[in-house]
DNA sequence: TCATGCGGCT
DNA sequence: AGCCGCATGA
């Protein structure tokens, strides 16, 4: 027996909008900890974890450990029935194989049930290190987002580097270049708008802005991201879920191809 | 060397926006007077003419003219990664074949420098006479704005025809006719609202809305417009931008074909 | 003012 | 084909 109410319904509805459109199918993991998920997109390029600790949870109820695969663009359909405004509850009878959603209005005068068919997904559940990064930079979520999106528009890479003085965002294209510098920032009037970089050594990677564009779909989740590097490590961008726990989204830098940009990205 | 900071570079992005659509390349002419550009639309039926004065920029160094071809969908799209609220400069080193675009974020937290190539387009200066108008009407731009997108539902041309008492802008389509007859008004809380019209001479012109719809993206400039008439005379429509300059469309009228609009317009 | 639908761009 | 931004209608 499952059943997780969770007060702010609209925190699940953006988890899914963040990940649904790079992975299809997941095994959600409940366990007395929380409800976890951790899958690879569907090219096996960047894998995605989540995590929403059990104490988040107005009421939490997991009678023992189940991995419930869904097909997340199903739930998101399902989840976009519920209201910004409405607690959500998930349900799962033991050995069934179908999970049910049920939303509340704020003012219970509507209740909804929605039940979904579970899939059998072969997990591939990685352990992922906690490494030491060589520089850990945080900054505003939005801000993130905007310089992805306008790299997008000159360039499909993104080179991130790290020096004390700032992060660099680069990119080159057809029609040009384009290097966007944010420099660190801690005098600010409210704490998420400071970027803030901790750096042990100066760090310089590429990555695919195809990938970080869609990781920023979970903008809204978060009013900052963390992004940390180290050279041959998969960089992490996270977005901290208040009160919750995280979603984070890992990518391995590409490999500087001295401008030969010419073979297919598989 | 040319070097031009200006404060307020949203006026630059509106610029842009304003007149991308109707021409794809041209150059940017640069002397000591202003920061400059006069072309065709692709079609070569209208004229564009912009002028953003050297006072109007907060820093204005051009140390011998020069002629800056540019594909403006790519200056557009560099361009729209700058920030409403930023500081843009446009750079040039001598002999170089490149424009830099810097982009200032307010706190100057946030630097980016976008560089562009630029190309040869052979330019086609023409001398514009400064000419006697029959009428001048100077209007909300705005309301012109909705004028012509409402005219444009029922038909494809617009007659402008101006007396003492105000001015009338008419069409007519397979679905019927419209009038909109605007009267001077100069009694208006802002001087911004007024229509005023000087008048030495009734007159009355066709013009193809598609050209009139598309001169209205420069609305964001200004919130007035000019439209100087004179039969046999290309209509000048002036959206006036503050402190700079201006950027002026001209339009040649339609001969007027009696009823008889079937054949294409070149 | 917010939500939905359409068109352009990637 | 999918996503984003703009425009329109409730």
């Amino acid at each position: 027996m499952l059943e997780l109410r969770l007060v702010q319904g609209s925190l699940l509805k953006k988890v899914l909008e963040a990940i649904k459109d790079l992975v299809n199918d997941a095994n959600f993991d409940c366990s007395a900890t929380g409800f976890s998920l951790q899958a690879m997109d569907s090219s096996h390029v960047a894998l995605v974890a989540l995590l929403l600790r059990s104490e988040g949870f107005e009421h939490y109820r997991c009678d023992r450990n189940i991995s419930m695969g869904m097909n997340l663009n199903n739930m998101s359909k399902m989840l976009k029935c519920a209201g910004n405004d409405d607690i959500i509850t998930i349900k799962a009878d033991d050995g069934s194989d179908t999970v049910t959603f049920m939303f509340e209005s704020p003012t219970q005068d509507k209740i909804a049930d929605f039940e979904m068919k579970l899939m059998d997904i072969d997990s591939e559940h990685l352990g992922i290190p906690e490494a030491e990064y060589h520089a850990i930079v945080r900054m505003p979520s939005s801000e993130f987002q905007r310089i992805c999106k306008d790299l997008s528009s000159i360039g499909d890479t993104v080179v991130i580097s790290v020096t004390k003085e700032g992060v660099k965002f680069s990119t080159r294209g057809d029609i040009g270049t384009a290097n966007i510098v944010c420099r660190q920032n801690t005098t600010v009037d409210k704490p998420e708008e400071a970027t803030v970089i901790e750096m042990n050594e100066p760090v310089s990677l590429t990555f695919a802005l195809r990938y970080m564009n869609s990781f920023t779909k979970a903008t809204p989740l978060s009013n900052t991201v963390t992004i940390s590097l180290s050279s041959e490590l998969p960089v992490v961008v996270e977005y901290k879920i208040a009160e919750m726990g995280y979603i984070r989204f890992y990518l391995a830098p590409k490999i500087e191809e001295d401008e030969d940009e010419t073979k297919p990205q598989a």
